[in-house]
DNA sequence: CGTCGCGTTGACAAGGTTCAAATTTGGTGG
DNA sequence: CCACCAAATTTGAACCTTGTCAACGCGACG
């Protein structure tokens, strides 16, 4: 499987900016309201965040309205750090959410301080770069079906395998996420459910249960 | 224009690892035989490298053999930094290549002693980072002939607009990189070459003139 | 001079998109 | 609490971009 497991969802506080630095004299939490833009594709790249609880996406737009979800980031998921002084992509609350929000520089003079910290800003960020170069393999090679599969074994596993599912995205993120449209992972999905390799709860279309996690795996290459 | 500018391309002493630990100490520089195997997937991680001269890709293989060219590194750039023990993807020499390898936990022992030295180690990583999230909107989202045009615009940006532009990489990396097949790149390139924005030096497939880079950029979404 | 690897081109097939419409869901106000 | 409406999702049919299969050309090399 060539899931990312995202360890730090596992284990929030080992994970946070907090333990990171080791104080927690700056950085604030703050809450963004579902749909709330966090921050915008060229926009001044002064805080990095960390949330605590709800989700956020992180995009990519081209001029003609075509969209890129890079990632969906759960609780304990670290994102907005940059190189230069500007974002190089826009991040949305996809529900409610809070978020532990400190600025670049602090974080840094902080890290400077703290022994053993710089390795562990190291791991949150290579950890996104490897999802990143695993959403590379899906994007480029892998077919519809797959991608959904992936996605959803993705999910369960972020997750931590729960009996019920619950998606906080609408189709259309899904499918910026997995390079697709909404009606071909609409299709895919019904494919599964009628595979029996998950059912929807009751009437909802954002909950789940995998019925058969083995056979999704199959599903995905 | 949504191509990366790489950084150390223009400016070779700062960012390579020699700069970042300041010290000649440990590593060593190691010569690649074109098709050689730099490091597998699934193997110890145990170095990270930068390139001195030649090329290097990335890429990831499903189990069917398909595969996804994550990225060709170019003199300067530095690969083979990860998280956990071993490597999450394979790298190849593209031709005759000279890179500088030395110990993962070398590097993070010798950052420890360098102030500054862990913002510039910061600086690379992320900007893998960012090379990646500009290439799944690619894969994501743009259509064959916008892949090949920002394909084609990144490699004369790298190379630093040459008249000129070699291709280290047979076209099957090229469609491995973006996600598509041979034949299609190759019609791609024809298509370009057709509508004079761009010509191959005599009979050759890898050496070729831009001849219109605005024009290319407008093929780029 | 034949063979082999690489690249190009053509014809056809197919997976995914587009367009359209039906259906369902969830929120809102009475 | 219920009716109603807008938004989200599903489904169907036609279409199109890209992939697949096949043939051919070309240059490198024995």
């Amino acid at each position: 499987m060539l899931i990312t497991t995202n360890d730090t969802s596992r284990h929030p506080v080992d994970g946070h900016l907090v333990a990171l630095t080791g104080q927690r004299t700056f950085g604030t939490e703050f809450k963004y309201r579902k749909g709330r833009k966090v921050f915008g594709d060229g926009q001044p790249a002064e805080y990095v965040y960390q949330i605590i609880s709800g989700a956020v996406r992180t995009n990519k737009l081209l001029a003609d309205g075509r969209r890129q979800v890079n990632s969906f980031h759960l609780p304990g998921d670290m994102f907005g750090f940059e190189n230069g002084a500007i974002h190089r992509f826009s991040a949305e609350a996809l529900v409610e959410t809070l978020a532990w929000k400190m600025t670049r520089s602090g974080l840094l003079d902080a890290m400077a301080s703290q022994k053993g910290s710089t390795t562990k800003l190291l791991r949150l960020i290579t950890q996104s770069l490897q999802h990143a170069e695993n959403h590379m393999l899906l994007l480029g090679r892998k077919t519809a079906l797959e991608k959904v599969a992936a996605f959803l074994l993705e999910m369960d596993e972020r997750q931590d395998h729960p009996n019920v599912m619950i998606l906080p995205m609408p189709r259309r993120d899904i499918a910026d996420y997995l390079g697709l449209t909404i009606e071909t992972v609409s299709r895919a999905l019904s494919i599964l459910r009628d595979e029996r390799l998950l059912r929807f709860v009751e009437t909802t279309q954002r909950q789940l249960v995998l019925l058969d996690r083995f056979g999704l795996a199959q599903h995905d290459a």
